[in-house]
RNA sequence: GCGGUCGUGGUGAAGUGGUUAACACACUGGAUUGUGGCUCCAGCAUGCGUGGGUUCGAUCCCCACCGAUCGCCCCA
């Protein structure tokens, strides 16, 4: 259909831009404190690179993505997200020569081709930081907080932050099979979903909703619990600092991220009133993504945050500002002379800084007041003939009713005062 | 990708197999001379998501498609 945006698509229309450029101010605010610094990359990039960052055998890569080949015949793909990218152009662009940690921070559109419903769009917005460089637990940390205060900032309560450690490769992959062993003699009494999970993502079966009350849930293996002497301790810090800046936060030993580059750090944000979307903000430590992408060994944290869904949050909780719109005045024309000078006028008002608004289809005065009236204009500038013959116009406050009549070059310093 | 619910004007909505599709808000115009916000009056869907089918006749029944929404999945 010709007039209806593709499925999942969204306008932001005029009375809504408000509220994006508010957070989007928000935002940068923030991570200039912070001392995170804006980068924008391609909308599409090569396939592979998300590919290989990724991670093929994860929902986003192997069927969420927009993936399509150009006229040159090269496979390229919009970005499901945005770390990647960001990585790609800190590799390419050699930001490491710049500093041992490099903070990056990106809004923009992601595209994922997934089934629409309230808080998840196929074009849908995000905000996310990258601190590129430093293992230390400290910056996790930084990164978590930037999330909280961002949120926090914006006044919204309830949040529930859950933390975890997914290990490195070495402690993961031995927790993985510790969890396939655990697993395998009770693989019948799983349901369909976990069966599937058992070889692509046994971590995920723990927080299966179906099976995760099933009596012998409590006695599997924790992640936290296998994680090697670095990990763990690195966790601990984390917590330590987190506890520290006075964080709560809740930790969840089920926690898995969808995206195979995380690494030890993992966390979540929600919002649970948003339902079945709840997840607010989502990141963690990726230090083999950098490697992986042909970079010397990089470690680096991250997280992202959804836009619509922080919106969803926020009007959940009134915490939108007021859209007051108003001009400074409404200029009113009474016939055809009136009209030219009263064009005139505003045009000048204009110049001035001022808003002004007119009428251009000739209604009569009583439409041109309502119209002032609806436009919330501090005042109306009456021009008709009478007016014009004594070169002047009548200013009308339209909040408390009244009318003077000033000469016509008064008329911006009346309506500025 | 799977399952449920839903789809009436700009908005919120009522409604019925059969002549004029309630109501409210919004919008537009008017209520004697050039003045808004209150009040009153009038106008405003040949149309009930789209396309088929059933029927003498469908907005109301059936099917498909599209879209929204909720849950699953996934994630932000």
């Amino acid at each position: 259909m010709l007039t209806n945006a593709p499925r999942g698509t969204k306008d932001i229309l005029p009375d809504t831009v408000g509220d994006w450029l508010y957070i989007e101010k928000e935002i940068r605010d923030l991570c200039k404190r912070f001392g995170y610094q804006e980068i924008r990359t391609p909308v599409f990039e090569h396939t592979e690179l998300f590919q290989r960052g990724i991670g093929e055998g994860t929902d986003v890569v192997d069927k969420e993505m927009y993936t399509f080949t150009d006229r040159g015949g090269r496979s390229v793909t919009l970005r499901p997200e945005n770390t990647a990218s960001a990585v790609r152009a800190y590799l390419q662009n050699k930001l490491y020569a710049e500093a041992d940690l490099v903070k990056l921070f990106y809004i923009g559109s992601m595209f994922r081709y997934d089934r629409p419903q309230a808080g998840r769009l196929r074009e849908f917005h995000q905000f996310g930081i990258e601190a590129l460089g430093e293992s230390n637990p400290a910056v996790d940390a930084e990164v978590i907080l930037l999330a909280i205060k961002l949120l926090e900032g914006l006044g919204l309560k309830d949040l529930e932050l859950s933390i975890n450690s997914v290990g490195c490769p070495e402690c993961r992959s031995q927790y993985r099979t510790m969890l396939q062993d655990f697993f395998r003699d009770k693989l019948e009494d799983l349901c369909e979903d976990c069966k599937s999970r058992f070889d692509r993502s046994p971590l995920r079966i723990l927080d299966c909703k179906k099976d995760s009350d099933k009596p012998y849930m409590a006695d599997a293996p924790k992640i936290t619990d296998c994680l090697c002497e670095e990990c763990s301790s690195h966790f601990e810090a984390l917590k330590q600092h987190l506890a520290k800046a006075g964080v709560g936060f809740k930790h969840d030993p089920r926690l898995v991220r969808g995206l195979d580059y995380y690494t030890k750090t993992a966390f979540e944000i929600k919002y649970p009133p948003l339902g079945a979307q709840s997840a607010v903000a989502g990141g963690g430590r990726y230090d083999g993504l950098i490697e992986e992408m042909g970079g010397n060994h990089t470690p680096a944290v991250g997280f992202a945050t959804g836009l619509e869904r922080l919106l969803l949050a926020l009007e959940n909780q009134n915490l939108l500002p007021d859209k007051n719109r108003s001009v400074d005045a409404y200029v009113v024309a009474l016939g055809e002379k009136a009209q030219a000078e009263a064009f005139k006028l505003v045009m000048d008002l204009r110049d001035a800084g001022l808003s002004a608004a007119i009428d251009y289809a000739g209604r009569s005065m009583k439409a041109q007041m309502k119209q002032a009236n609806k436009l919330n204009a501090k005042y109306a500038v009456i021009l008709g003939d009478d007016e014009i013959a004594e070169g002047a116009a009548l200013i009308r406050s339209m909040a408390d009713s009244s009318q003077e009549k000033v000469a016509f070059d008064a008329v911006i310093e009346k309506i500025k005062g």
